[in-house]
This record gives C-alpha cells, sequence and structure tokens, in this order.
DNA sequence: CCCTGATTCGC
DNA sequence: GCGAATCAGG
C-alpha cells in the first residue's frame, strides 16, 4: 500500500480527531500503526491540532549507554517561536452538567459545587474537580457510539438519558482491561471513601 | 499484558 | 519516503 493522496487525507483528519495511530492504521487496512506514526512525523503533524497540549517535555532518549557510534550531527531542534496564544483559558463548565453523572458504577447523586476549591474536608470528597471537568471536555468530543458499536476497547461510558434520543456512549478509546477511556475511568473508579455503610 | 506515540536506520 | 524494530512511557 501506498500513500495516495486519499489515505493521507484520511490519515491527516483521523489524526487531528484524535483517533489513535493504531486505530488509524486499522482503518486504512495494509499499513501498521508504525507506518503510520512514521507518516504522520514526515508529514509534520506530530503535534495534534489544539487538542491535547502535552506539556510534558521530551528531551527525546538521551539513552547514555552503548552507543559508542555517535554519528548524530547533534542538530538542534530549533523550536517554532510560536506566539502561544493557545486559547486554553480557563473551562466555564459551569454548564447543567449535571447530566453526565448517569454513572453505571455506585456513583454519589450530588456532584461537587462549582464554588468551593475544595477546601480540606474530607467528609464530602466526591469527584475531584478536575475529573469532571475532564468529564465534561471528553464528553464534548466522545464519538457517540450506539450500543453495537462498541468494541472490547470503546469507553462504555454510557452519556445522556437511556430514556432519550440523547443516549450514547462515549466510545473513546478505552485503557486496556478497564471499561472506560482515561477520563471516565477517573470518574467511574472512586477512592472508595464515604462508601462505608449502606444503613439498611 | 494491554496500549500509546517517538525515534532510528536499513531499505 | 517508507516502516519494522525499537524505545520510552501509561
Amino acid at each position: 500500500m501506498s500513500w495516495t493522496d486519499e489515505r493521507v487525507e484520511l490519515l491527516k483528519k483521523m489524526w487531528s480527531e484524535g483517533q489513535s495511530a493504531s486505530q488509524i492504521a486499522k482503518e486504512l487496512g495494509g499499513v501498521t500503526r508504525n507506518a503510520v506514526i512514521g507518516k504522520v512525523h514526515r508529514l509534520g503533524l506530530s503535534n495534534r491540532a489544539g487538542g491535547t497540549p502535552e506539556p510534558a517535555a521530551k528531551p527525546a532518549k538521551p539513552v547514555a549507554a552503548a552507543k559508542p557510534e555517535a554519528k548524530k550531527p547533534a542538530k538542534a531542534e530549533a523550536k517554532k517561536p510560536e506566539p502561544a496564544a493557545e486559547a486554553e483559558a480557563a473551562k466555564p463548565a459551569a454548564q447543567p452538567v449535571a447530566a453526565a453523572p448517569a454513572a453505571p458504577q455506585p456513583l454519589r447523586k450530588a456532584i461537587v459545587p462549582a464554588g468551593q476549591p475544595l477546601p480540606p474536608q474530607p467528609s464530602a470528597n466526591e469527584i475531584s474537580p478536575e475529573a469532571l471537568a475532564k468529564v465534561g471536555e471528553v464528553e464534548k468530543r466522545a464519538r457517540k457510539l450506539s450500543l453495537m458499536e462498541l468494541t472490547e476497547r470503546t469507553c462504555k461510558w454510557p452519556i445522556g438519558d437511556p430514556a432519550t434520543e440523547d443516549f450514547w456512549f462515549c466510545g473513546l478509546p478505552s485503557q486496556p482491561g478497564k471499561p472506560y477511556c482515561e477520563a471516565h475511568v477517573g470518574v467511574a473508579f472512586q477512592p472508595m471513601s464515604s462508601r462505608r455503610d449502606r444503613k439498611r
């Protein structure tokens, strides 16, 4: 298989959509995820469009061992002087997100109000606001899969009201062994704290 | 173990 | 340019 214009375009599209390289490879067919990743790099779009800002630094791999042949020109990687005006402002999230917590897992009903920065109050521990924010974020880009479209590796977090048409599953890539994506795992599996008694 | 992207380097 | 092998991490 060669990188035809169409295939490259699909690659670009899926990549910018946040699809993983393996998913893209699977979709394209005839290529491995390595091929996809390689192509992505060659195309120069290693960074996905305004999606997942990865503040983590990547010093490449300074493997300082068993490398006698240093034929690496040590080319200085000049970072583009990006104006860096990323619209990563504050996240309103003040929307009635209350609909989200239709958790399949033992989840509390109350959500942490968006007023308290979570003070040292051990008792009222719900879900970390960060996790909630992440969920709210991720649900926007959820793949909205139907029940039958779910696979072993797609997030099975339900979104919306099952009694209405506004119901779908997250569908984002789930972590191996887990039923949900990263974001939803965070809210699904609580630190089991205030779960102590059921009373009655 | 499953996965992710990143990099290298022979082709 | 291509991508398998490898690396580095979750």
